[in-house]
DNA sequence: ATTCCAAAGTTAATTATATCACAAACAAGT
DNA sequence: ACTTGTTTGTGATATAATTAACTTTGGAAT
């Protein structure tokens, strides 16, 4: 086990990888391989093992994988032992989509701060969580310690508010807002555009013609 | 201009580039460079000119590129020149959030036909289209043209909606559950899923402490 | 016209990523 | 104990993508 640079690439399969071990957990399976893994979720064998490389042994050769173990060792990986305090902030309907978003809780994923800058907004209940004027969003994610922001606000806006965020102690952030945001580069930074993937597919189907 | 394969993440850059270039042009830009689009959209100008090289010669040496025409292109390229027809299965906030995603309508994406399983939802209307039982997919995929499904539906009944949407004619899938699905290999799919981007996050955080 | 400059287009080098193929190791059966 | 079958872990190889360096070309200024 080297502390190599890890690709990118890499830890996105990890965590596909733990979704398929998380079901084959709950279906009861006690072991798994390479092959199984690769097959369900449609990579190589190889390239299973060699993600798992990266960061030491957990199988037994001729046997395979503990299913509970190598999750529980994914999830280490990951950063998900352990609870991650989350600020979104806007609540259009992509913000209402990510609150109730089944995923994020069942990973650790625990949304403690919401903000928005409708008036009419404010102080509704999202789930166990009050909606917060954008004026206190500061205060609000020092409150409650937030360590990841969630920017689900207009284009225009999605600079300052990735201001806000990390001058109140944020240290990522993952992105709704179709913008190039600048941020120190201590700041873990992710984009999501929803539009690109249609528009990859788009490309796709022109191809298949020519 | 060679037809090679082109990598995808030339694919996603364009995209980005023509996001870009979209707010150049309302602005009134009339001509940028390869160093413009880099500073603008964070990546080299080395490699705005190695994308935009797969599909020809843009620009003009010693200026740059016009940006109006530029645009053109690139949204040609992306299949973006004519309009495309959705059919969104699933009207759960994610589904909901999609429909109204400015994004979508902008860049000539259509959302012509939105089916859903709860009774209390079909009949009602989002935006200028009516929610359909999801007993008439096949039907209402078909009267629209759809050539692009989008499934926001429960993980469990993924499977079986790529299939009617496959069954129905539609060519491409933009897939929000978090499963591996099944489909033959004409029909172009791809994966989102909100948590992995989450996760990358987390294991980035955790990697600057170490 | 000629020269100079700036930026595109292109080739080459480097780096990163994925694949392959095999040796090591464990478990089970003889 | 020994053999066999199986699957891991890994070093070597191949492929792909990015970066860097160079060449070409159009336009502007003299």
């Amino acid at each position: 086990m080297k502390t190599l640079k890890i690709p990118e690439a890499t830890i996105i399969r990890l965590s596909v990888y733990s979704r398929f071990l998380y079901t084959a957990d709950k279906r009861g399976i006690i072991t798994t391989s390479s092959g199984d893994i690769a097959e369900g979720v449609g990579v190589s064998p190889a390239q299973v093992r060699k993600d798992f490389a990266y960061f030491g042994e957990f199988g037994t050769r001729g046997v395979g994988y503990n299913v509970k173990d190598l999750h529980r060792h994914i999830l280490k990986i990951l950063g998900l032992s352990n609870i991650w305090y989350v600020a979104l902030v806007g609540v259009g309907n992509l913000g209402l989509a990510l609150t109730s978003y089944k995923g994020f809780r069942e990973r650790g994923f625990h949304i403690c701060a919401i903000f928005d800058s409708d008036q009419g907004k404010i102080g509704t209940k999202i789930g166990e969580v009050a909606v917060q004027s954008i004026d206190e969003l500061e205060k609000g994610v020092r409150e409650c310690h937030a360590q990841i922001g969630i920017i689900a606000v207009p284009a225009e806006f999605a600079q300052q508010v990735a201001d806000r965020l990390i001058a109140s102690g944020v240290k990522a952030i993952l992105n709704f807002a179709p913008v190039v945001l600048n941020v120190p580069p201590e700041i873990e930074l992710r984009n999501v555009d929803l539009a690109v993937h249609l528009e990859v597919l788009t490309f796709n189907l022109g191809m298949q013609k020519a």
